[in-house]
DNA sequence: GGAGAAATAGGGCGCCCGACCTATGGAGAG
DNA sequence: CTCTCCATAGGTCGGGCGCCCTATTTCTCC
């Protein structure tokens, strides 16, 4: 589980892409800012493994938004103007990845994979794709892997200490039978029979930020 | 939590030691060995925090055992002989803390925090009951300080997956009924309602091994 | 365009769980 | 020597949980 943090003064983009990756079973969204400010604030609390950065914002831009971090967490500029100039400003500023905001969603979770993993991705250029191959697919522990979205939530929120039916059913906005029906896959899917059991095993898979 | 490792060649003092320092919140013993190279052995796998080493053991002695370790995880020789010269060899040879076998229980546990933190106890000689004043009370996250012996050990079953009254009350040798008890205890105390959440307490509070 | 999966919603049933209560023996504190 | 706490054990009762069904809508995939 990786959990990314977005920065975007574009709040919409900010929002999809949080969607977008969020459906990825290994991705985690562990928060966003609309700003270079709100992001460094935000950033240390919420523990993020990778940082995805608009280059283009208002208060503070994404050049001195890296310069104030240094690098740790690692972090991935996402830009609408990917021209050299910039790359290399990026670069020199300590980013660790240089990506269009026309990157296809695979490339941008595998980019965010190999960049969780201590790689640098800014030495290459051409061959990027065959870099990031072997983080094309989403590693995730075997059982959680066959779990759809809904059900990670699902277990999420158990691992989290909610355990009443009514109560997983209003923070999902579906109705307590939607929870039974999705509570009797996970125990289907990880071999075991009840929410005790979820909750340890949503701790253990690293479905909940226990930082 | 600390993990304690105990070897003695008397597997009675062993398993005597390992009761009392089990009885203690913050203390868990990781494991026992009943010589030198069986703690070399399982030492490591135990993944503990501290070892407690008789230097008296047939295989091995422990001035043996100590070099082979050569300080990770850090060690406390505990002899029968507690006298000058055995003292200077166990410190040479590695050791973090010297202690007679006559030390009482309090100090003994005050020891294992204070190693455990990183303390080397052999610098200080005649003023060590200054030193380990600080360690003397057993740091523990607020809740679980509350809890009874039995409490903490059913936490920790549940913590490890174990739902149902029935198993519970096998693993514990005791009546379902009085796994209920406990139960509602623990419910009081941590302030919570289900095993769901007492699952997730017990996690959180460090009485699950998951390492 | 038909198959399959996922998310949604509901009904029924048996059993386990949690809440509340009493009780006894042992250990430690005063 | 009491008084309190802990561990043990038991009883009752209502409600929630897990298990087995069916069903519709919306996707994606070939």
């Amino acid at each position: 589980m990786i959990d990314v943090f977005v920065a975007d003064d574009h709040t919409l983009f900010a929002e999809g892409i949080s969607q977008a990756l969020a459906a990825i079973p290994d991705l985690h969204v562990a928060g966003t800012a609309s700003g270079g400010v709100e992001l460094i604030e935000l950033a240390e609390k919420s523990r993020a493994d990778v940082l995805l950065i608009d280059l283009e914002m208002p208060d503070l831009s994404g050049f001195e938004v890296l310069r104030r971090l240094g690098g740790s967490p690692p972090a991935i500029i996402v830009t609408m103007h990917a021209d050299a100039e910039r790359r290399s400003q990026a670069i020199e500023a300590g980013a660790k990845g240089f990506l269009s905001k026309s990157t296809p969603l695979p490339e941008l979770a595998a980019a965010v994979r190999a960049v969780s993993a201590g790689l640098d991705l800014t030495p290459h250029t051409t061959t990027l794709r065959d870099v990031l191959d072997p983080y094309m697919e989403p590693s995730l522990d075997p059982g959680a892997a066959s779990l759809t979205v809904r059900e990670r939530e699902l277990l999420t929120l158990l691992g989290e200490g909610v355990s009443l039916t009514e109560e997983l059913a209003e923070r999902l906005y579906i109705s307590p039978k939607t929870v039974k029906n999705h509570l009797a896959s996970i125990y289907e899917k990880l071999s075991i029979s009840d929410r005790t059991q979820a909750a340890v095993e949503a701790i253990r898979l690293g479905l909940v930020d226990n930082r």
